[in-house]
DNA sequence: GCTTGTGAAGACCTTCACAGCA
DNA sequence: TGCTGTGAAGGTCTTCACAAGC
């Protein structure tokens, strides 16, 4: 799985869950940096995302030292470095694929655009809908999708098609070289090795929160995001 | 945070990680019932969940014994009994919050009803929007939030205010007895105790792929859900 | 034979607690 | 004094491995 002997700089792996909780770190030094704070303690960042201070220095200690000591970080310095290491300080080219109700909803949607993340191209299997022009984006067919990823170097794929159809789906934008996908079919398709899906699912996060409220007292903790 | 010395049942408490898994399996097994499948082991539910069998052999055991050694699962009991467990037994009413563009996609999103999540009354800040009727659904002012709440026995909320927003709505909705919250707004609200929050917000799904899209090689293990 | 249910072991992540430094 | 960065400790979840039973 990984490669011969050199073994390069390699930094210490990190884990999952540390990755995905740095874009919420971006998010409120953002927020910081609007309400023109300058300098902030892991402390005062624990506060604001529900977590320890512990948790927050030990996240940032797998890429680098970005504090100084007394003080607590640059929220501008700190803001830019989290953008690079998670890759926002550029624009990622999106292919949508399926475009009724949901694609739909999802192209109209302006909270990605902001974000750096830019729909390119649409795609659908029903040929009355390829040709069309929504938003300023084109609808092709999914013949043309290995073309289109290679011509509008497309990195991410959202997948906006019936359950039924999104395994396949995955693995076409898969084969297409598309390493990451946003999948908003009420399916968990199967994993591609080196690919990295995020589902979004409601009804899976309703489904789970039911549980909760059943009998007299279950809920014991009163935490739980995402 | 616990109660006195009797201890009731108090049946071993169960990882938060485990009742989120529940719902999958929920779900499989609805497919294995529609493609008549009558038994299935943890090494088949396994394979399509991409997980091992014995964690599905452990998840399952804190809520009782339902296989048959040398058999495997019943389909059709495992899910009945799931359900149960789950509360996906009966019907559950929301409330929307919020009827925008993201509320509206939500309101024609198809997905929740089979499912048994009714949305019974909508609410707006927005006095021109109050008094509507979308589909069915009649849109209130946020005054008549408690008392709708109570008359139309709302357990579950669902935000889809601009992030700004999002926050007091949450508030408003756990005042109002609401415990179940699955929040679209791009911001992730203090949780209060007792009440679960899910967030939904493709957004940060995408910002922790990117990570993995850069540099030469950081994909090492091509897994993550959700 | 095959598969469950489960204690025990292990891996992973979080939290603690403190040295080091501004 | 105040706060970071981090090894070590602690918890939690996952995986192993096997007894029990069909």
């Amino acid at each position: 799985m990984s490669q011969g002997p050199p073994l390069p700089p390699l930094e210490q792996t990190v884990p999952e869950v540390v990755v995905q909780r740095l874009p919420q770190y971006v998010r409120v030094l953002g927020a910081l940096v609007r309400e023109e704070v300058e300098v902030v303690s892991s402390h005062q960042l624990g506060e604001r995302l529900q977590t320890t201070p512990a948790q927050i220095r030990k996240d940032l200690s797998y890429f680098g030292r970005f504090g100084k000591q007394g003080r607590g970080y640059s929220v501008g310095n700190l803001q830019r470095q989290l953008k690079d290491i998670l890759g926002l300080s550029r624009q990622w080219n999106v292919g949508l694929v399926g475009v009724g109700r949901l694609g739909l909803a999802i192209l109209s949607y302006p909270g990605f655009a902001p974000e750096g993340f830019r729909i390119v191209a649409a795609f659908d299997a029903d040929p009355t809908q390829v040709g069309q022009n929504i938003g300023g984006v084109g609808v092709y067919a999914m013949d043309d999708l290995a073309r289109m990823v290679q011509e509008m170097d497309i990195s991410i794929g959202v997948v906006a098609v019936p359950g039924m159809h999104a395994q396949q789906v995955v693995d076409r934008l898969v084969e297409c070289g598309v390493r990451a996908i946003l999948n908003y079919a009420p399916t968990s398709p199967q994993t591609h090795e080196g690919v990295r899906i995020r589902n979004i699912d409601p009804v899976l996060s309703l489904q789970s929160m039911t549980y909760y409220l059943m009998g007299p007292e279950r809920g014991e903790n009163g935490q739980s995001q995402e």
